[in-house]
DNA sequence: CGACCACTTGATCATGCTCAACTAGCGTGG
DNA sequence: CCACGCTAGTTGAGCATGATCAAGTGGTCG
């Protein structure tokens, strides 16, 4: 994805924090009036494209930011090039990992995406000053934590079946608007396969097998739409 | 496992903190002398045998506790009885999930153990209460989803003889006793299995061909010889 | 129109699972 | 003290799920 690219947008301000969607999030949810406007003040909006590598695996944490828009994974990758996502973000959460030196994975762009990037050592002194915001991504890392836990289920213990189901269910959750349930999927096949441990040749059978059988319905390559959402969770045993 | 039972052992007591595993562990590590105190004043040091539940998945959580000796799995099983052991904790680990009022997962004495049971209200009002103790439960957080997403790359990713070997390794770097790397496996063949994703008969014929290929020593049943650990990292790509 | 990319589909292969027999260790009771 | 049963682990034979390799499809962009 070498056409993927990075722009910086606008200087944060307490203005253009009035209606952004993270700012009841993890991080600007827990700051004061004051707090909220200093950290604008040294913070950056980056518009980020699908693809973007937003940080390095093994580089330095020098920064730390909240998704305002997009999808973000976050991925391991072997030596020998076989790689993993460990986890996915959505808008507003938090992205990077406090007080560490070295990041031991890669946070990427899944979709086109938003960040609000603040300086390392600002929101270091923040998270120490700040009882609430120190809480907050306490919170934000058990859920992390709860989640990577329910993934480790699904990698180690279901079928290649139950795991596109499972990760059908997950995106669903995070797409639900109200009644209708079609969303557009944030990864492609290959992101798939590494999310879920399979191959893309697996994947693709596995969906059209869940089509044939009515489950989903592939609108288009990247739209799907489910019918019945219980008929989607009964294919996820346990 | 029903001849496993856990048994009341004494009332913990700022004296016998003195000498505990834990004294500078992530709970009692971060507490001033007088809320050490306190907190001993209503703790219970419990004896666990091997195989015995501390926290059932679904239960709610009215207790935490710290790892005094031993060695503690976390687990989830799904309701047709696969399951996968998502966490393995050691002294002075801390075990449970502050402000979550049911868990969603079972943790169970691998080993024979100690712990030392908080009760509920007091270790929150602590949490509250104490800077440094949010602080350091944080951490603990942070170090347990690192070591999530690590295992989930061996989950999705690694073949079953890397899966073994990265077992090993992972166990080895707890027991390190200096030079020799010689180390009881705290887990059955079949605990195995369910950490790797396996199955018994899978992690068995691992394990001796491993022995065969001489990068171990299965001394007995428990007990492994590690002769050359590089042998044993180069079995693990990444 | 053609090249390219992401995806799908098919055929074959192999890793790891299943089922089954066998072994070793260990505690219990005759 | 040995026979017995029980548990935990090992080993083998055959099988199936998902991987690999390869060809084909469809949409997009120049």
């Amino acid at each position: 994805m070498d056409v993927a690219r990075s722009e910086v947008l606008v200087i944060g301000t307490s203005v253009a924090c009035r209606s952004c969607q993270a700012r009841h999030g993890v991080v600007c949810g827990a700051l004061s009036a004051g707090q909220l406007s200093e950290l604008g003040r040294h913070s950056l909006r980056r518009k980020v494209d699908a693809g973007c590598e937003i940080i390095a695996q093994g580089s330095e944490n020098s920064f730390y930011s909240n998704i305002t828009r997009g999808v973000v994974k976050l991925c391991k990758v072997m030596s020998d090039g076989r790689q993993q996502i460990v986890g996915l973000q959505f808008a507003p959460d938090f992205v990077g990992r406090p007080f560490v030196r070295e990041s031991t994975l890669s946070a990427e762009a899944a979709t086109d995406a938003e960040i609000c990037v603040f300086p390392r050592n600002l929101l270091e002194r923040m998270i120490l000053e700040t009882r609430e915001l120190q809480r907050s991504l306490h919170a934000q890392a058990l859920n992390e934590l709860d989640a990577a836990r329910e993934w480790m289920l699904t990698l180690g213990r279901r079928t290649a079946e139950e795991k596109v189901a499972s990760l059908l269910h997950l995106i669903a959750a995070h797409a639900e608007t109200a009644t209708s349930t079609a969303f557009d999927l944030p990864l492609s096949r290959a992101e798939i396969a590494d999310f879920l441990g399979l191959t893309i040749e697996t994947v693709s059978r596995q969906l059209t097998r869940l089509r044939k059988e009515g489950v989903i319905r592939i609108e288009n390559i990247r739209h799907i739409t489910v019918p019945d959402m219980d008929a989607l969770a009964k294919k996820i045993s346990g």
